[in-house]
DNA sequence: TTAACAAGTGGAAACGTTTCAACTATAAAG
DNA sequence: CTTTATAGTTGAAACGTTTCCACTTGTTAA
């Protein structure tokens, strides 16, 4: 491969010269013509490595998600990855599987590898904080367990969301709605919160469905529900997975809505807008939420200053997407 | 940060006996106390762009795909990420957004950032083929337009796949049976092909519906046979997004399989075996297709003088799996 | 005509590693 | 007790950039 002074030497200038010539920075049209000339002949490609290790900037960040194949992490991770380019940015996405030490690991690697900053879609495992505890890099963190981050944070408003859909439930006169969730996972907690905020000061505990964020997990709360005693006139699931699993077992057992039941779902994405029976469902603005993070993480990179700003928590408006599974009782 | 200098003053050593000491070369036990004592106590961590810049190894492998939120993409790179971590490599993906332009430059940026080596999934723009032309780095390419590349290639044994649906409509007693494909993609054109040789010499050019991999193509195709003056008793689509093309439209409009009529679809993943209704359909072995990229692309890696093989096309048999969408006629 | 200045240029030093030739200490052999 | 072999250590050089200071032009003002 040729270096920055095999085309000093070709272009009889020094090497000095071509890196300005490379950084953009004023050479006169002259000199400028004789080092595009010899960058082309010799096939001349810029080192980052070389660069970086000089600079301490690659231009690249970081984007830690908890599994590639999981449909609203990789969305987002795809408008990520192109405001950042449009910003003269580059992505790396890397997969932690959900797994506390190898998102460390991951973290680790991304680190060394000079990452500008970092994008972090931590797994649900909340001992993964402490991780961050030490790094001093840019960093956002999206859909966090963390209460009081001392990164920045953005996330859907989780509260916000379950209240939409309670108050949906409410106005079309349920009183007793079961509701599908993680309570562990700090963002179902609030959509949990929200929604029985709707319901007045109490509620019926027998109504919480507390799991997994999984497909198994929406299945099997699913059944449970149309199997109870006491059924409850319609059922809210806070996430992808926990949607897909309770929409999988209606479909089994021929439950239809709104005749059968009244249902509210999460996150309009993937499948269920296609293959899904038509539902009122929670929409997460997952191009806001990748926008604003970018911006986020710009603001920390380009203004290092700024880092003994107070972080800042954003939250994101979801939106209900009203359609014809909720009935009027 | 603190260097390989900054361990070496501390532990009263020199450069060389650290760096040995961090490759796992021989170094007396005492002075291994010392250095491990020395790294812990500064923090150390070795810079990776230091260390690529000098060895010319990085142990990242680049994969680069076409789109990230494809399913089939996404679960390849899942596990090519897996392997290749147990391999000692990690895994950086890009997405090409099924550019040519942007998946040349994404090309770049990783060969510039020193990649040991890259898995290319490549956009379905034939033109792209050149780009690899002068590319001299290990490097497999997964489900190729191209016949005859000067790479190793790894996919999944199109033609036989489209051979064992033809065959399964064939033994059904299907005679007229329409397809659905992107003839100028070459793993859609291999399908058509083996799917007609199990009807004999030639065919009916009206049951070729080509088009693009798109959901939106194989919901247009689906309701142009279904709308055809002379019906077609069945139904093979060749990608998962016109599976769920297809599928889409039949929900809409009541079909059911295989009463209305016979259908086989491609890539049992993602919703389909959750939300769509069980179908017989072409299971392409995802798993295996990771493996063998990531143990051909290895196998360039460590042996560099195996790059005057001649290239390798490595051919992965598909599954049929039977459900009751085929109706015996 | 000269002084002052601006705009570019050249090349050595530095970034944090690995490598390698020279060196030291220890052990084994005679 | 010397010689020879062995194992480990050392620090300078190199990897391909950018940065910075000293330098050369060319231009403008006096």
């Amino acid at each position: 491969m040729p270096t920055i002074k095999d085309v000093a030497r070709d272009s009889g200038l020094g090497v000095g010269t071509i890196s300005r010539y490379l950084n953009n920075k004023p050479v006169t049209t002259e000199n400028r013509l004789k080092i595009a000339q010899s960058i082309k002949k010799l096939g001349y490609e810029r080192n980052e490595l070389a660069r970086g290790l000089k600079t301490n900037r690659s231009f690249v960040i970081g984007v830690l998600i908890p599994d590639l194949t999981d449909i609203f992490a990789t969305m987002l991770v795809q408008t990520i990855e192109q405001i950042a380019y449009n910003h003269g940015y580059n992505t790396i996405t890397c997969d932690s599987r959900g797994n506390d030490a190898l998102e460390r690991e991951k973290i680790r690697l991304l680190v060394r590898r000079d990452v500008d900053g970092l994008i972090v879609f931590p797994s649900n495992d909340s001992a993964a904080n402490e991780a961050y505890g030490k790094l001093d890099i840019p960093l956002v963190l999206i859909n966090t367990n963390i209460t009081d981050s001392l990164y920045d944070t953005i996330r859907s408003d989780d509260f916000e969301a379950g209240k939409q859909a309670g108050n949906n439930f409410y106005k079309h006169g349920h009183r007793r709605v079961a509701i599908i969730t993680q309570m562990r996972n700090r963002p179902g907690y609030l959509r949990a919160q929200g929604f029985f905020s709707e319901f007045g000061p109490s509620h019926d505990p027998s109504l919480l469905y507390d799991g997994e964020f999984s497909i198994d997990d929406g299945y099997t709360a699913m059944k449970a529900i149309m199997e109870s005693e006491n059924r409850p006139t319609g059922v809210f699931t806070t996430n992808y997975y926990t949607t897909i699993g309770a929409l999988r077992y209606c479909r089994e057992a021929h439950i239809e809505f709104p005749e059968d039941i009244s249902f509210i779902g999460f996150d309009n994405i993937g499948a269920i807008p296609i293959l899904g029976p038509p539902i009122t469902i929670i929409e997460q603005p997952i191009v806001d939420i990748g926008k604003q993070a970018v911006s986020l993480l710009l603001q920390q990179i380009e203004h290092p200053d700024i880092s003994t700003r107070t972080p800042i928590e954003m939250l994101l408006k979801t939106r209900l997407v009203i359609a014809e599974s909720v009935k009027t009782i």
